[in-house]
DNA sequence: AATGATTATTTGCAAATCGCAAATAATATA
DNA sequence: TATATTATTTGCGATTTGCAAATAATCATT
């Protein structure tokens, strides 16, 4: 039987360095961290600053922080919640929705080209085994549950 | 079809996490980072300092003060290489190789609980296609190549 | 063998990142 | 109204990062 965990380190180191090179975008440069933050908050309609923090694993003192770099570049907005305002509502600007479309777009397209590689058939088996293996760590005791 | 990149976030995340959460052994506190850095040279033979840095996408002198560091704390050990004195040959001391198992155990653990959720077919289809993800990415030109 | 070019690793340094503890500000509860 | 709870921010010190330059060993050329 294969060694499981190397296969794991191998495949998610990859796509780790994948995400790090797509971080310099028309002379705007973000971290990896802040990469993340933004495909988050991309994704998701509104989020708080908790939500987003916790999804990504971070302590919040460390994630407010960043979000006010974001800030500062002009990529996200802060606007506090009308019915509670503790809490911050995040979104993308539009510099930030583009920087976030446009690193999307790269890894799409890497991801297309190592798709290339292989027959239809084995394409969709991987992308079915990998949503499998999605559902059954969030389905896990074990760890990391929170995200998704 | 499905949002493949999503799906690549989520999974990649999930084990990363995985990782940060498994640098804790016995009272022995280390980073992530220096997690990765026991596991490739655990995997190799007296690999040199550049190796390991290059695999894991690091700065080389991030990586020399990485390295200084887990010497420090015993659980590295850094020998000339007799034939060319200006490489480090690198090692675990019996200390390192035992963090390293016990973080490869506890990994280990965490995805046989993630398979227990499955038929073994879908298992197997799993690990083949990580598998077969791994041999494509290795063959893309677009990133991310030295890795395996 | 002497010189300069190349290679592997280390240090100086300044910036970025991190996370704990404490502060702030708003809301919920009693 | 007083108190507890919650979301976010700030103080602070420790750690990590990466570029440029230094060091040290080997290689290439003469």
């Amino acid at each position: 039987m294969e060694n499981v965990r190397e296969l794991f380190q191998v495949m998610t180191r990859r796509f780790g360095l994948l995400n790090k090179n797509c971080c310099s975008i028309d002379g705007v440069d973000i971290s990896l961290v802040q990469s993340h933050i933004l495909y988050e908050i991309d994704k998701r309609e509104y989020p708080s600053m908790q939500q987003v923090a916790e999804v990504l694993g971070m302590d919040i003192t460390t994630f407010s922080r960043q979000i006010q770099n974001l800030v500062k570049k002009g990529l996200v907005k802060k606007t506090p919640l009308p019915e509670d305002r503790r809490v911050y509502t995040l979104s993308l600007t539009n510099e930030g929705k583009f920087i976030a479309t446009t690193i999307d777009r790269e890894i799409r397209q890497y991801l297309e080209e190592v798709f290339s590689h292989m027959t239809e058939f084995e394409k969709e088996t991987v992308i079915r085994s990998i949503k499998l293996l999605n559902e059954c760590m969030g389905k896990s005791s074990v760890c990391c549950k929170p995200l998704f």
